[in-house]
DNA sequence: TTGCGCTTGTGATATAAGGCACACACTACA
DNA sequence: TGTAGTGTGTGCCTTATATCACAAGCGCAA
């Protein structure tokens, strides 16, 4: 965020689509799962707007990035709309992920069990803590960090989850970038870095608090 | 996040000042910190923008909507920007939370030791479920959902912090917003909805997988 | 077949955010 | 007391993002 001027990307076109778009993609899939869920066929933008507190030209501006998937008049049908969308964001198909940091925050990311059902596969993990090396933990096996490049390799991870103390969390992002992962979820404290064809995508509960209390501060109590 | 059209908020003196702004000044915290840590006195938007990898221009613009915090020629002194940005957020003080949701990833986030160094404090927890109402997690002890308001009241809860599933979430977060949190740290992947004095954040890994995968996709190996 | 109600896709426009560049202030040092 | 060097604060411009508003397409009903 906020790192390099503006980003945006090309879809197969060769169109523009900005990052802020592809960000809000996701919401849509959900939403359109919630449809589906409930049997609709079809949706309009005004209703998809309306469960997530958008405007309907967002909407339908977003999706133009993408195609006409709408038919005037109808709306656009769910079903083909949360397949083609889920085939845009790359979730038609399962990825590997790989955890490095298996401390009290890595164990509790590794048995999180909202990943699995989405597609992606925690299938690795990695600890500088040689008493922990070598052990299982749920089911995975913890590796020496010196082992990622060969381990990434072969097991064809693209994601690495870094959940190591503030100070590690660069030096780790560096050795996974180098071994060829192409994004990262990271949860340490820091400002991370990473080369431009790689994504980073911070989590990172404190600073969400720690901007929220600028709202509280001034708030009337009820 | 593109829920209210613009969202703009007024300091002391009445100026506006955008959301951005105020979701940037625990990174400038935080690198100064870093900064007190070392022992440096002074430093420029430039080295803190090195950093953080902004330009200086944004950097002096957003101190720039809370007042004229460096000197010509000089740069800013690191403790009394630190300090002043943390009175700015209201992290000069601590504030209470509870958390909602005593399952695998609620037992998570309260032994998570990250929070209570910047000041939150999980005081106090609630689940649905009878066989964990009445029991400790962590020396806290679980309440049933009903008794969320008292709770609130009694303990000077400002912040809720809701980790049940997607279907239970608004209804959790209604109660919370009922009983008077001021703001709500939204961990279940809905697109949760309060009133405008409300501030809400949402954690959502997965979420974030889901739009890394569109860069993912067309990446070319190394 | 025509007409009407509905909803898309998109150019044009409005708003917001970011960055440039420079006058001005401050320090240091002679 | 003067001058050189440095870095802030900010008006103005650029770029990005959101919204408006409408022509055109679709389906249904008569």
């Amino acid at each position: 965020m906020a790192i390099s001027p503006t980003h945006t990307n090309r879809t197969a076109d060769s169109i523009i689509v900005p990052d802020v778009v592809v960000e809000r993609l996701p919401l849509y899939v959900r939403v359109l799962a919630g449809f589906e869920a409930r049997g609709t066929e079809m949706v309009s933008s005004e209703q998809l707007g309306s469960q997530l507190h958008m405007t309907p030209a967002q909407i339908r501006k977003d999706l133009s990035y993408f195609g006409r998937f709408g038919k005037q008049g109808r709306g656009y049908n769910v079903q083909a709309l949360a397949l083609r969308l889920r085939e845009i964001l790359g979730l038609d198909r399962s990825w590997n992920a790989c955890l490095v940091g298996v401390g009290r925050l890595g164990r509790a990311i590794i048995s999180y069990p909202g990943f699995a059902p989405e597609g992606f596969n925690i299938v690795s993990a990695f600890d500088m803590n040689p008493a922990v090396v070598g052990t299982m933990v749920d089911g995975i096996s913890v590796d020496a960090i010196s082992e990622i490049k060969p381990v990434v390799e072969r097991l064809d991870i693209a994601i690495g989850i870094v959940a190591v103390p503030a100070a590690a969390a660069q030096e780790v992002i560096d050795r996974l970038v180098e071994a060829g992962v192409g994004g990262i979820l990271n949860y340490a404290p820091v400002t991370a870095h990473a080369p431009g064809n790689v994504k980073i995508k911070n989590i990172d509960p404190v600073m969400s608090l720690q901007s929220m209390t600028y709202y509280l501060k001034t708030r009337i109590q009820a």
